[in-house]
DNA sequence: CATGAATGAGTATTCATTCAT
DNA sequence: GATGAATGAATACTCATTCAT
């Protein structure tokens, strides 16, 4: 606090990475225990066992348990995010409709190679606590609005139909959560190809439907 | 003992129809409050307080705070199964295009007359209790079982294209599971023309996609 | 109440003796409940199941789960008293050594043939309630007095040693109670002839000790 | 890190150290709680306050009310064994006889000594859990084999008269108990000149009975 | 008399968080 | 920083007893 010698610099610095590494050591650690048990069945003894740190240390580096939950529900929603975002809205960009596709590929490898982000988003994270519910909300939100973006451009740009993109908009995120759920569900192994044929056949539901044409 | 029989009669005749009375008065009134706080938070003082009767009374109805909520769960999947079976498969029975669309209409409108179902099979449901997480799991994987033979029989007679039925019930079963979502989600009633737009654009997307022809 | 009619009398007659035979049911139903399961394990519900009447009955005939239990304490220590009393103490009266013989034959063929009052006396009526505490010490210190008189007698009649005959009189009640314990203790039926064999040897125990004369 | 291992021993020890003094001085606090009021009428909160700890600590040091009641009734029992065992079997050791005399000094003299011990073991362990019954079952089973076997030595060696000694061991027994419970009965303590007196007439009575020689 | 639905006081135990060392 | 002993608020469930029918 002093700043007394300039070497302080260097100590803070090297002290600050540290406490990053332990908060880093203790959110690893906390996530597949609240993955496997849920929420409430996770004690904060599982947390600091898990980790290997004292009682107290926990509570240096965490405010809560519902701090450090909300943290790794943080972790999990920029993940997915960062697993979509990136469309390119310029005029030399690929077109609208090849980006939504790799977006969905993207978008269901993620998912799929990181089960824990998908329990959170999915199953844990909802209805615990009034302010991760209303962070959870946002998210969706933001998807939803992204998605809708993304249809209103395909519609002025003709490639796709007219509808109502705000429904348009959510039956997709509801298509892609669902397969979030399913992954869920299953405690085995996607292989990747099956990975891939999902994603196209994913999709394919989202562009054409079901009807014959 | 002499009119033993008789009067036993009435009188249990009565008592059951009381009994039951009383059962379900504790249910409606259990049924917002677990809504509204959510499972954990809602604690079995408040559920008395909202019945109007004594702690022991509560006891005398149902086995714990789990079962009562597992009830409430169980009418809700009831309400909701009711809304969709109903597809004739009879030779003479309507093309089941139709009864797909009306089956679509009936269920958002149900969904959305009954939000308490809604937050139910939604939100509180979820990561709960091992055995409730069971049979929640399994009503899903019925309604998908039920979409997806749909989805083979509309193949078979030719007006549903080729597709990973799979894939496309749990796609189907995606949209409509957040379009319960948006409904808890907006506190606000939903007026009834609405909803049928909603459930024809729902049913729009889910049998031709966002692409244009 | 109102003695309008003659026959009144037996109608009272008759009622005061249904009564009697329904308390008397009840309290026949409730003995092997409380000696099977304990005083604080057995709950008015396993009492009423057992006599096969409702809750509210139990009430019309007894103030208490501690009453009922209570008066079949008191039949208990009573039987027990019936097997003891009766020493006679007239000039022409049979010995008195020869009547503690008997008494004690009786004494355990009575303890071992109702095992029901035995429990009672040794195990669950101990620590239950402060009323009923107070009976049993009364019970036994009349038992103590009873015997320290006889052995008194005894005394003065020349055929019993000196000695303390307050340490006397609790020596001899504890071999009765250790006798009653071991009854507890082990399930099996003991045979007549053990019966009449361990009688002797407990008597003859208290007559001439273990020294080798 | 560096110094783990130095360091963790000293503190380990010193912790140690002071959660067996927690223990110990709850365990203390504890036994007078239990015997005056009884194991159902003590409750964790006299306990704690008995001990002056929070709820929370009661809980750090033992597992339940029943645990902390079975660990009590355990001293007691290695309190009583300790006071008896150690009468030795060697060519040249005192004579049995004179072993058992002052045997039954000690025993008694640390019976008057500790009436908390006593009231446990007469009172009011009896009855409450069946693993606590069983204990105390094996208890006195215990000493019903030792003694036992010291009247077989006796015999073997002439001093004691022939006799069923499996009867002989439990009037023995018998009579230790309901001097224990005499000490219980009777809340005013006892002078030391009174209870060697008492040892001696107990002792006599085992010894010789109550008949004229 | 008989019933049994209703009552509500009573209690052991858990676990997130703190703070002296 | 790290520790872990101590804290105490919070909560579901039982069961003896009552009383309207």
């Amino acid at each position: 606090m002093k700043n007394a010698a300039p070497e302080s610099d260097g100590r803070t610095q090297r002290a600050k990475s540290q406490r990053r590494n332990r908060r880093d050591a203790i959110l690893r650690a906390a996530r597949p225990v609240f993955v496997e048990k849920g929420y409430h069945q996770t004690h904060v003894s599982d947390i600091i066992d898990a980790a290997g740190i004292a009682r107290g240390t926990f509570y240096l580096y965490f405010d809560s348990k519902t701090a450090i939950f909300s943290e790794l529900l943080d972790l999990s929603m920029g993940e997915l995010r960062a697993a979509i975002v990136g469309v390119e809205r310029g005029p030399d960009a690929p077109p609208v409709e090849l980006q939504l596709a790799s977006t969905v590929q993207r978008l269901l490898r993620t998912v799929v190679g990181n089960r824990l982000l998908t329990t959170f988003l999915v199953r844990e994270a909802v209805g615990l606590d009034e302010e991760i519910d209303a962070r959870l909300k946002t998210f969706y939100e933001d998807l939803l609005k992204y998605i809708r973006e993304a249809l209103d451009e395909g519609q002025r740009m003709g490639f796709l139909r007219t509808m109502d993109t705000e429904v348009g908009a959510f039956c997709i995120l509801g298509t892609i959560k669902q397969f979030m759920e399913q992954v869920v569900m299953h405690d085995r192994d996607v292989p990747k190809e099956d990975i891939d044929r999902l994603a196209i056949a994913v999709l394919d539901f989202n562009l054409r439907g079901i009807l014959s044409s």
